[in-house]
DNA sequence: ACATTGCCTTTGAT
DNA sequence: AATCAAAGGCAAT
């Protein structure tokens, strides 16, 4: 399915014109990718190993450095979102949440890239996060020059990043993740099928099978299934998605830590409430996540 | 078996 | 300068 209009310009940029919202701001830095940055009105990232450029303008898209077909894919453009967001909109908090930043798409992430991203995610900030994965890209991946000649490397294959020591993965300031990196990296580069295998799972299966990984437990699992494999019942359940999730409509309690019947009780919730796409709803809670930072006190 | 607790590195914000 | 929280997971209780 196609839902936009695209054309080629003079030095191989692309056009699209989305027939459904597209919030490129939003989508690039809500917290779902780590290696996009924005100067002036640009965004430039890394992905599908290339150096990508992406720029709005009067509702138009423009990109260079990848295919038509690439971008349609990664963020989502094959898809009427409004069905999707009318469908989960089914109180006043999230509707005024989707009213507030239309067109937060989640991004099709490359099943591998997401699943070391978030073990690196855990107990961190997002810029800190975005640090340790560049400098994992610095230590493995190649080097990509973007047409402005700017330098950046590929996200690591999981060869390149096996063949890394554990001393090497740990001074890209890892810290206690590098063993989890360090032995989940061998395990998938000794095993080409294992994305192709989980996607093939029913849900709960393909959650449980992706935390038999070392340092993968029930949030990572979401995230991956989430924004690497399209598993939009998916509904990861962090610290500010808990707050939330209490502060509108009053589960669980904030005064303990989180167990794991609290995140069981959470998400199954939240399946419940939001259907099907409970993922795309838990992204756009995550977005606006500043706005409810004042009930952490 | 099941739930709870303390610890794990490093960084960025206050 | 010191303290704390950060898109958590794990092994020991």
């Amino acid at each position: 399915m196609t839902t936009g209009r695209t054309d080629i310009l003079a030095h191989g940029v692309l056009v699209y014109e989305p027939a459904y919202p597209l919030n490129l701001d939003a989508t690039l830095s809500c917290g779902q990718l780590f290696r996009w940055k924005k100067r002036e009105d640009t965004w430039q990232g890394v992905a599908d190993g290339r150096v990508i450029s992406l720029c709005e303008n009067g509702g138009r898209l423009y990109c260079t450095g990848c295919s038509e077909a690439f971008i349609i894919s990664y963020l989502h453009l094959d898809c009427a979102c409004d069905a999707i967001v009318s469908g989960f909109c089914r109180d006043a908090h999230i509707t005024a949440a989707v009213r507030r930043i239309g067109g937060l798409r989640i991004v099709r992430q490359d099943p591998w890239e997401c699943l070391i991203s978030y073990i690196c995610a855990q107990n961190a900030n997002i810029p800190f996060i975005t640090r340790m994965i560049e400098n994992l890209c610095r230590a493995a991946g190649r080097p990509v020059t973007a047409p402005d000649e700017t330098v950046r490397y590929a996200f690591p294959t999981p060869a390149a990043l096996a063949a890394l020591s554990l001393e090497e993965i740990r001074v890209c300031s890892l810290g206690y993740r590098a063993p989890y990196i360090y032995k989940t990296a061998a395990a998938i580069a000794a095993d080409s099928g294992w994305a192709a295998r989980i996607r093939k799972l029913p849900f709960e299966e393909a959650r449980r099978a992706l935390q038999a990984y070392p340092g993968i437990g029930p949030k990572v699992a979401d995230c991956v299934l989430l924004f690497g494999f399209q598993k939009y019942e998916s509904f990861p359940v962090d610290v500010w998605i808990r707050m939330i999730m209490h502060r509108l409509y009053g589960i669980g309690n904030l005064d303990t830590s989180l167990t794991p019947a609290e995140y069981e009780r959470i998400r199954r919730f939240a399946q419940e409430h939001f259907g099907p796409y409970a993922g795309y709803a838990q992204e756009y809670l995550f977005a606006v996540r500043e706005s409810y930072a004042d009930e952490i006190f």
